[in-house]
DNA sequence: AGCAGACCGTACCGTACGGTACGGTTCGGC
DNA sequence: GCCGAACCGTACCGTACGGTACGGTCTGCT
């Protein structure tokens, strides 16, 4: 068994292999510190040898960490039919409820303190990862939305990206930031339902046409 | 001299200490590893053991390090005299751009960086010095030009904490996770005053009287 | 039965780094 | 000139952790 290929898909690893990394983010999910080879191995009650058979070494562990814990996130399609103002509104929502919690989410905050870490050791690959799972597929999964209410004459703005990135900032302001460094923020279903809306009517009095 | 007090102002830090802390700040810049204290002691021509007697131990001399440093960065004042809706948008501009710049910095991705990988490790101190003296300090800038702002019938709003965060939202975007995660994004002059003018208009659209 | 490969568990190695100890030098006070 | 405090430079210690080696066990194949 090579150390594995470059792209990690779901049937690209076997269920042992789904056990270990599944270990290992349980582990980085407790303390960023924790993570060790050795921890890795004994929560997955499997040899330090396979690990790095298997891995290659402990940046291989972590970007195929990362990149499956990335594959389970699968988007939620948004259908274009039948879209009227209401519908657009519920989308949206749907979708921001959905960032909010995600990010407001353990597993979210770990594997983007683990990427931002890595980001200052000129090993850019993690945090790469995550852009590309994270934020820049909440934007090729938003955009058609967007562009379906533009074409339905619910919306109006020039550039689909520079639009997204409004809505992004109206939804996540500083949370994000905040949860990272360590603040304890209380976010409730009721919380992130309220912003939401908020963010959501902010945004159609902003493109709303 | 005593490990330090549990604050750091400009006064409490002698000349040579504050050499210390710069060399500290610039190892962390050119990459958040090297930032040990063997490094530090010899980017900064002194010994380990007045490191030691100096800051108590590593988590000290980041702890002084980051204090330093949101020292630094001091405040403008905005007048809040003589305030119609051109001194006012201009006023909000010139906040905007000096927040996006400074979150553009090296000093600021790196400093965040630091705090973020910290707060991951059950050591809080750092992520709340940072968040104190970031964003709360934003918000304790530009708050009292909102309220101004109200009060001169340019704006309106209930909470201007919520109406902060909005405009945090409208400006930062997905800007500084982005930086933070490694992505090499060219933030020039006039690309930050066309997006803080852009996030100020859309402020006025949303919160205008 | 015998063999091969995959894997577990553990012991082990090398190194990097936090922290300490100590001799040597500079400098201010007397 | 003498003393002590502060400090530099370097050597040193202990430990944690990444990575390797190796013996033992299980499974499947012939």
């Amino acid at each position: 068994m090579t150390p594995l290929a470059l792209t990690i898909s779901d049937d690209t690893l076997s269920d042992r292999q789904k056990d270990v990394l599944n270990a290992a983010l349980s582990l980085l999910v407790e303390g960023g510190d924790g993570l060790t080879m050795t921890g890795v191995a004994r929560r997955a009650s499997c040899s330090k040898e396979t690990l790095y058979k298997w891995f290659g070494d402990r940046d291989g562990l972590l970007t195929a960490t990362v990149q499956w814990q990335a594959a389970k996130v699968r988007m939620v399609a948004v259908d274009r039919e039948t879209l009227d103002k209401r519908t657009l509104a519920l989308a949206l929502e749907k979708f921001g409820r959905n960032l909010l919690s995600v990010l407001a989410g353990d597993v979210s905050v770990a594997l983007n303190r683990l990427a931002i870490s890595h980001a200052g050791q000129e090993k850019r690959n993690l945090g790469a990862i995550v852009l590309e799972n994270g934020r820049f597929a909440m934007g090729k999964r938003l955009k058609p939305v967007l562009e379906a209410g533009r074409d339905a004459g619910l919306l109006s703005f020039e550039e689909s990206e520079t639009a997204f990135r409004t809505y992004y900032g109206l939804v996540v302001r500083d949370v994000q930031l905040r949860l990272l460094l360590g603040e304890h923020l209380e976010l409730g279903e009721t919380e992130i339902a309220a912003d939401v809306k908020r963010a959501r009517e902010q945004f159609f009095t902003l493109y709303g046409a």
